[in-house]
DNA sequence: ATTACACCCGCAAACGTTTGCGTAAACTCA
DNA sequence: TGAGTTTACGCAAACGTTTGCGGGTGTAAT
């Protein structure tokens, strides 16, 4: 292994007769520098293959570059695409990031952020885990380093926040079923109402007042986090209503898998007897029988617009809390075989 | 936002009455200060929340406890369990790691590994590309930085290489089917040999062979990529053949769902009428119907392994090319419903 | 001819840390 | 007691880059 010689500003400026102030400047094109100065110090900088060391230049200037990301997880297919997202676009955009996984800790999420802090990360991109409500703490960092939330975020904190059409989202699914013609729709959310399911909730709830629908307390079922397996146990104690749904909306394509598992296994024809909706358009969705209608969320954009965000708020520092934006991305329903119309209502 | 003020190694001197070298060998144990010194340095340090500048650190020790982490796609199930590995693992070890995707393609990656030396990784950690046939200016890399390669490897390249089991867990697979009785075992596999493709059909003509059973080309289906859809074309393929299998490897999970799903809808009984065998253990093969038999590779333990190694090289620099190890990490079958005993054979 | 003012460029300090070297004080041993 | 050795610390240079400032040259205006 060969010690890594890189070339510097000096080796440029020795090669040129000039300086290397001169040299630091024609490359950032600084107007005190003249054109062909300029133009010189460039074809030599690319002729010697030269790359700004950014040790150095971090430490001068205090900026590194680096872009901190913190998600809870990093195995669901949607952190994946929007993670894709991110790194996509903080290249395009020159900077690096550095990613790390909270594991739905709320401690060590906080720990994360002060190791990006000292790091010297530029800004810090995060998406929150479970139960954050101590948000004192968030707002610190707020002060300390630009940061952008995304996916799991909270309207409590105040900063620019990426997000996708959540309520929306959740009433064109509903009211999709609707428009099939169902009439007692049952929704699976989550107990602890996370920013996401809340809204998702509130979507289903516009749906049905919209559509002038009763609200069925018993038809809404909840449970702390909902994976497939809670799917099939909120599926199981649906099914011990006396009168049962004609459709459920799962705030998750995992908790539809479930649900539609459970459903088939109690006899129950899926749409016939039943109509599913899912979320997330995951792979799950596509291969189970029948495929799952579910949201499709635009991951990748979402990655891309919250970098976009933030070195937005990196390079024009924001002076007060009035500045920031939520962003709401669109997502749209894709209609599958769980909700087919040859159902006969 | 505040500026941020970090306290620097003279606030530490200044409150003690001392020098800034003292504080700095100090914090490091270095033999030449006296205990109480250090622990007074320790004390003060402590209390002033002291925590060193990496970037003046890195720019003076050419040290940067970056570690550069490339890998083709960030949507797979399985690398994204290595990553959460590799995580874990850095930080667990005081290392940071920045995350890239090569899109799968060559000139990206190579792109990547620049950008990397040039951002001043300590190590590199890199999964290959599909079509990485021009492994010399892979190597030029080792001469610069510590390499491990993981997952998509090449023996090629000389480096230390953190892989599953590949030939033998697709051995084992493969006997699980004979042991079951089945004859005609055909696999699915990739056409231009990737490493792990290569390597799981070794472990199939192995299993062939002892256990006498006779080998058959028509049998071996292959296309240069297989994803899901692939999947569903070679099992259209192979049902043309006169002699039709009586079971099948599919060298991945989702190209098994395909082919799973494609039988159903030629009315072929899985796994009565034909078997069926994946790779990976994702979430796919567990929710369709029947479920799949496949392999479970201990995704975050390579990516733990593969940093520990590294980390290790990087402390301790190899001379020589012989010091490298090829792991080869331990996985096991999990059988289900798509190759269970009942069929009448 | 003098002044005024761009225009270009170089000097040198600064960022925070590490480390080779120098040395005063303390200790060792004959 | 004096020479040699060890202990414990400080001085200052160095890493590569950025940037305030100062100055020399040339041009234009008076």
């Amino acid at each position: 292994m060969k010690k890594r010689q890189n070339v510097r500003l000096k080796d440029i400026a020795d090669a040129l007769q000039t300086s290397v102030s001169t040299v630091s400047r024609a490359l950032k094109n600084h107007k005190d520098i003249s054109t062909e100065m300029k133009e010189k110090v460039h074809k030599k900088a690319k002729e010697l293959n030269y790359f700004p060391n950014i040790f150095a230049q971090g430490f001068r200037k205090r900026r590194t570059h680096l872009i901190g990301v913190i998600v809870p997880n990093l195995t669901h297919y949607y952190t994946s695409t929007i993670l894709e997202g991110v790194l996509e676009e903080t290249e395009n955009r020159g900077y690096h990031p550095i990613i790390m996984g909270s594991k739905d800790s709320y401690e060590k999420q906080i720990e994360l952020l002060n190791m990006m802090l000292h790091l010297g990360v530029d800004g810090i991109l995060l998406s929150l885990t479970r139960n954050t409500h101590n948000i004192d703490k968030i707002i610190q960092y707020i002060e300390e380093v630009p940061l952008v939330l995304f996916d799991k975020v909270s309207r409590k904190v105040p900063c620019t926040q990426i997000i996708i059409d959540e309520e929306e989202a959740a009433y064109k699914a509903v009211k999709h079923l609707i428009d099939l013609g169902r009439k007692r729709i049952a929704i699976f959310k989550e107990t602890n109402d996370s920013f996401n399911s809340l809204k998702r909730y509130e979507g289903y709830l516009r749906a049905l007042k919209t559509h002038q629908l009763p609200f069925d307390e018993s038809l809404v079922l909840s449970s702390q986090y909902i994976p497939l397996d809670q799917g099939k146990i909120l599926a199981e104690q649906i099914l011990q209503n006396p009168i049962k749904p004609d459709a459920v909306f799962c705030i998750t394509d995992n908790c539809a898998v479930g649900a539609l598992q459970t459903f088939k296994k109690n006899k129950l024809k899926v749409p016939e007897d039943i109509a599913i909706v899912g979320f997330s358009n995951s792979m799950s969705s596509q291969i189970v029988e029948p495929q799952i209608t579910t949201i499709d969320q635009p991951g990748t954009k979402v990655g891309k617009t919250a970098v976009t965000y933030l070195v937005d708020e990196i390079d024009n520092p924001k002076k007060g809390f009035m500045d920031y934006k939520t962003v709401e991305l669109k997502t749209h329903l894709i209609v599958r075989a769980s909700t087919k119309k040859e159902a006969n209502f």
